[in-house]
RNA sequence: GGCCCGAUAGUUCAGUUGGUUAGAACGCCAGCCUGUCACGCUGGAGGUCGACGGUUCGAGCCCGUUUCGGGUCGCCA
């Protein structure tokens, strides 16, 4: 019998370890990319998790026939030679001695993947396709990137105490009520997916003071935009003990620094891959909401009918303006109006008609939204009440309230729509691993 | 959902005023090429022109219906 220990020792070695290999035979596994057959030798190019690696066939060195069955698709074993790259400096090859195929296509492949980039297909068909086309290099940097942003952001928070948690997506009332809610057959009874994990992180505070939480949330909205999806990755955060929603934003500039530190020092393959325009963020400029409607208005004389929120325009304008003014990616917009914030949110003091609030701007959309909670119960009622709401419905979330609750606040911030504009997609289902949108649940 | 636009080879597209056998690029197949790296060269195969109906001597092209898709707006992360 075998005893299972936990410790795979894998016998074939990555790319990344050819260095130090240089003279010696090894093994590498991986899925043959492309095959480029010379006169009388070829170049087999060989797909790893992460890398591409040239090994060369010829008969001067491999005991293998170089047949119809070793083909582009096929997964293998190659052994052979590790080497110096003949023309290019610094680059590793591996001379094949031997191939043991493990695995082998029915069909030859519906797009060619195996070239610089894919072709430029069709949205739905390159999503149909979306687990073929993310087998280019290109392609698949997207999510090794993304991860980079996810990963990023929970080592920052786990680095400034905060704590991971899950919490609930099937749940018995939605966040902030509305149509947008997707219905769902519990037992008989009628629940909802989550539309936000707001109640939840926000009852945790008084237990872990910082939480955070990265996973989907659902909205059952019609909108059919290149920025809008039902299911989305949200990364979530909320503090205890904040003296002023200022504190979240600090959090936040933090946390994105630390993201593009990251991206930098580990994900650089893949920011060459995808000719990324890191963005440079030492501060992030800050405006009160109705100062940036006051410049959308004087600086680019454009007519507002609406003094509730801005439309994709004025984010696009201050978006420049943000860029021309301070040379930032990223612009603070503080101070919404109360009437367009949910019932949580926190008045300013000095004007009540403002929320203690905040979005970010990232390149002229909208990634984040936040702000500092009211904390105090009869507040909180009395704001509930006023709204019209049935108190009575939220008993289990007004506990927090009830039995006590630090100043506190939080954030969220869309994983898909902050990878959209970090690597200038023009619709966030290319940020979407296997998006769900009006009409499509498959793949 | 409203408005606008589109559907032609495996993929991306071209197709003139309605007129012979519907073209190109990439991919595929065959052959050639001592080091390519979006390799190169020569040749070949590949089409129910989304579907249904109509006008016409004749429809990829004009008209109607329908299906699928794209853009945009409402909303938001």
């Amino acid at each position: 019998m075998e005893k299972i220990t936990g410790n795979l020792q894998k016998e074939s070695i990555q790319y990344m370890e050819f260095a130090k290999n240089v003279g010696k035979i090894v093994s590498i596994q991986g899925i043959i990319h492309r095959i480029r057959e010379m006169t009388d030798f070829a170049f087999v190019i060989l797909r790893t998790s992460r890398d591409v690696v040239q090994c060369i066939y010829s008969p001067k060195f491999s005991n293998y026939q170089l047949d119809e069955k070793v083909q582009e698709g096929c997964s293998v074993t190659v052994t052979g030679l590790v080497v110096q790259d003949q023309t290019r400096e610094g680059r590793y090859e591996l001379q094949i001695h031997n191939i043991a195929i493990l695995s082998q296509p029915a069909e030859p492949l519906p797009l060619v993947i195996n070239k610089k980039q894919i072709d430029n297909i069709a949205l739905d068909l390159y999503l149909n396709m979306r687990s073929v086309v993310l087998r280019n290099p290109k392609e698949r940097a997207v999510f090794k990137l993304q991860e980079g942003i996810a990963r990023g952001f929970r080592e920052y928070l786990l680095k400034q105490n905060f704590t991971e948690i899950r919490t609930p997506k099937i749940v018995f009332a939605g966040a902030e009520g509305g149509a947008n809610i997707f219905k769902l057959d519990y037992f008989g009874k009628q629940v909802f997916l989550a539309q936000s994990p707001q109640f939840y992180k926000q009852m945790m505070i008084p237990i872990y003071e910082r939480v955070f939480e990265i996973a989907p949330v659902f909205r059952a909205e019609h909108h059919d935009t290149s920025r809008h999806l039902n299911e989305y990755i949200s990364m979530d955060l909320e503090m205890g003990f904040i003296n002023s929603f200022y504190d979240i934003m600090e959090i936040e500039t933090g946390a994105l620094k630390y993201i593009f530190e990251l991206l930098n020092h580990e994900y650089k393959n893949e920011l060459e891959l995808l000719n990324v325009q890191m963005p440079n963020i030492e501060s992030i400029p800050t405006i009160k909401f109705m100062d940036a409607k006051d410049i959308i208005i004087h600086k680019f004389k454009k007519k507002i009918t609406d003094f509730k929120d801005f439309d994709p325009e004025e984010e696009q304008l201050l978006g420049k303006w943000a860029k021309k003014e301070f040379d930032s990616d990223f612009l603070f917009v503080t101070h919404y109006p109360s009437e367009k914030r949910p019932f949580y949110a926190m008045d300013d003091q000095n004007n009540p008609a403002y929320t203690c609030s905040f979005d970010l701007l990232f390149r002229g959309i909208e990634i984040t939204t936040g702000g500092q909670r009211i904390h105090d119960y009869h507040s909180q009622v009395a704001k509930m009440q006023a709204r019209g709401m049935q108190v009575a419905e939220f008993e289990s979330y007004l506990m927090l309230h009830k039995y006590g609750v630090p100043p506190h606040g939080g954030l969220g911030l869309g994983l898909e729509r902050i990878t959209m504009h970090l690597l200038g997609f023009k619709n966030v289902r290319y940020a979407s691993l296997f998006p769900r949108d009006l009409h499509r649940v498959t793949p």
